[in-house]
DNA sequence: TGTACATCAGTGAACGCGCGTTCACTGATGTAC
DNA sequence: TGTACATCAGTGAACGCGCGTTCACTGATGTAC
């Protein structure tokens, strides 16, 4: 008899397993989507437990029979979004046989704003390393699929030296131009987008004049 | 008799009331001291009223006779230490007759890595902004004031045009330069260190580049 | 088929804590007469 | 000069709150014999 922990994993049970599998799989996704849904409306740091357990219609209690704690739950929240926008921005890249200096950096900003969510969980990481330090490597993952389109575009518009580096360097430079400029003070959200826009542009513009070097 | 607030602020009485009022301000600059000295050791959002209060030796209901509340003691400390870090930049700056792009570009970052509390700071205002909401104007003036250093070095390059949109776009690339490297995960301090300095010069060439044109 | 037991998703209330802020008070100093 | 009063820096304890997390429990379902 194939036993597991005490369960019986062949035949017909082995579907009721697969079953309540899926079914705990399944609760497990509903409230990473109601993490994410007040990582949306709310300020990260701002987002409790209660919070989301009421948001998913649960109690507390049952959060921590799928997470650890919050840390982790907040770190899976992050990377299932991650993942889903690095694929996004990867295929709307992809389409475009070959693609510009300026409309990678266009296409990363204008994924930024509509995708605020991973732009707010970035900033939220990046700036608080304690919580970084144990998931590290995912967090590092992440970012390096990312860093991986840009190499990609630079080496199609014909840089062969330093490729990371000025990977780096422009991934730094837009994200720069996000947060300190997505809320600038006095200014709509409007017009914050615009000048996003022109500055993104210029930085654009001038990785190009560099890369043609 | 001159009175004001039942005080008597005629001949010697004056002096008097000018030794309390000096008295007093000195007392609320041992607060914001030893708030900016917990700001450097820990992260900003962990600091605590009753932390400041022990580190200044007081009681923590004396700090809330000299200012309102926690987020305008956070930014008159911000403030305190802005006006001080901007104006040694600037001195930095001033010393050199002309200075190139290349060193106003290292010159701040070097600035943001030995007072990383400033750098701290600009960050946590950047990212909270319901905090900044009400102290916008204050903020906005420290930022413009650093903004006004980096357009006179774009002009004495010969950049006639959009100045400040080059101001605000190095500005913000060395801002994320900063942010996105300075805990890159699985680095030392010090190649986190160095790989800034690589990314700040790459950048800073672009800039210059960009200006001569 | 019936019964005793095991498993486990799920719960509401509680624990223990630290927070920003306020309260009621003390004690030193100055003022009025 | 003495006395009653006002002012105000300063205090320790308390208030009220929300947090992450755990506890003790329920109830449905499956399992063993």
């Amino acid at each position: 008899m194939v036993q597991l922990g005490g369960h019986d994993l062949t035949g017909k049970n082995q579907t009721l397993q697969q079953l309540k599998q899926a079914e705990r799989e399944a609760r497990k996704q509903m409230i990473l989507a109601a993490t994410l849904k007040l990582f949306g409306k709310n300020q990260i740091s701002d987002v409790s437990i209660r919070d989301i357990a009421k948001e998913a219609g649960i109690s507390p209690a049952l959060i921590y029979r799928h997470f650890n704690d919050r840390d982790e739950l907040f770190v899976e929240s992050f990377m299932l979004q991650s993942r889903d926008i690095i694929e996004k921005f990867e295929q709307a890249i992809g389409q475009n046989e070959q693609i510009t200096i300026e409309e990678i950096g266009k296409e990363f900003i204008e994924y930024l704003q509509h995708n605020s969510l991973f732009f707010k969980m970035m900033s939220y990481f990046m700036l608080d390393y304690t919580l970084m330090a144990e998931h590290l490597e995912q967090f590092n993952e992440t970012i390096r699929e990312l860093l991986h389109v840009f190499d990609q575009a630079f080496r199609e518009n014909g840089l062969s030296e330093n490729v990371r580096l000025h990977s780096h360097a422009f991934f730094a430079a837009l994200n720069g131009i996000m947060i300190t400029f997505h809320h600038y003070p006095g200014r709509s959200e409007e017009e914050s987008a615009k000048h996003i826009k022109q500055l993104t542009l210029l930085i654009s513009d001038l990785f190009r004049k560099g890369t043609e070097q």
